[in-house]
DNA sequence: GAATTAAACATACAGGCTGTTTGCATGAAT
DNA sequence: ATTCATGCAAACAGCCTGTATGTTTAATTC
């Protein structure tokens, strides 16, 4: 699969921006966005500078791919993970498992939720979030509301204020802290939430 | 008072840090940590980078005295409300208002939530907010939960996620979403909080 | 208070990194 | 078979960071 003899154009293409994208991840992850040079990244990719730059526009551009991957994945995950729920406050529960679990590929929270509003901008992460799944939480909330699980509240601030607590979760599970602590904390959240009425 | 001659060295000093660190802090926010340049913000400082880099080791030392400016101004104003709250709870809540207001400075949220933790790593912005007073949301809910106001939860993972979500909602005031929702949600989490038994 | 030392810069320099340009080789199209 | 386009490789230009060196002026010492 290494002989870059007898390939096609597609193909040679895809693996090099696919060892672009893998390279880029690690590093983005060790050294972070900033401290990641190209040259370095190519080396570990196996490839040249010339090749980033004919397939990605600049760094910015590289790791938003990275990014773009990683949102894939979570979505994915998730996704698959969707079970039959009774009530929509379950399904919000297991989704929200759903979700701490998929942000536990290693270097992924700070990949997502450090390097990524820092290297691309608040904005366009929260764009990438909401073209892949983060509409989620939104759907799953004003669900609740409307079944009248949980009480009518502002829906926009709800949902960024739940959002914030699910990527620090994620965020220190992957660093370290206890599982069942962290989903004690956010159980109690969410089912203080339905009973304040 | 600009004036350099006839100045004791500490005034001379002093001045100069000064200037590099405002200058450091609006270009930081404009601009952000990484696309920053020294050379631009030296000459929006009025100094040269010898001066710069006589006053602090490097780049990252020098935001690392923004943060440390903008956290003991967070840690001033909360201080300077804190009112006499007959219940824990009420204290906690009247803390959470003093946090987000004394985050509505310009860019301050920006350059302590975002760029911070990208420029400084998780850990060190972490170490500084404890530095300051960051341990006061943790007390208030250890508090909180000796009094009985809230059910018993691990500590550790409910302040983790209790700040995450008081970050965001500074964030998301700062970039103009209505303070009213803001606080309406927040107050819902409480309040289910201490009903949650 | 003269001489020495140390602080506070200013300037010049070295290396590295990003993005661009130019050249080349090979697969695709005609 | 020839032309064209794609996928790179390599060299280059500009900028930026951190360091090393020089200069001025305040502080200290004798």
């Amino acid at each position: 699969m290494n002989i870059k003899t007898r390939m096609s154009n597609q193909d040679r293409s895809d693996m090099t921006r696919k060892a672009l994208v893998k390279a880029a991840r690690e590093l983005f992850i060790e050294k972070g966005y900033g401290e990641a040079g190209t040259p370095e990244l190519v080396r570990a990719a196996g490839v040249t500078r010339g090749a980033l730059y004919h397939h990605f526009e600049d760094k910015q551009a590289l790791f938003r791919a990275v990014a773009e991957n990683e949102l894939a994945e979570v979505a994915k995950l998730i996704e698959r993970s969707a079970t039959t729920a009774s009530t929509t406050m379950q399904a919000l529960e297991s989704g929200t498992r759903a979700y701490l679990d998929a942000m536990q590929a290693s270097g992924r929270a700070h990949l997502l939720l450090v390097e990524g509003p820092a290297a691309l901008g608040v904005q366009t992460m929260k764009q990438l979030n909401s073209d892949s799944a983060a509409h989620t939480l939104r759907d799953g909330l004003a669900a609740a509301m409307a079944a009248g699980e949980i009480p009518q509240l502002p829906l926009d601030a709800l949902t960024a204020i739940l959002d914030a607590a699910f990527d620090r979760a994620a965020l220190e599970m992957a660093q370290g802290a206890s599982r069942t602590d962290i989903e004690t904390a956010l159980s109690a959240l969410f089912r203080g939430l339905a009973a304040a009425k």
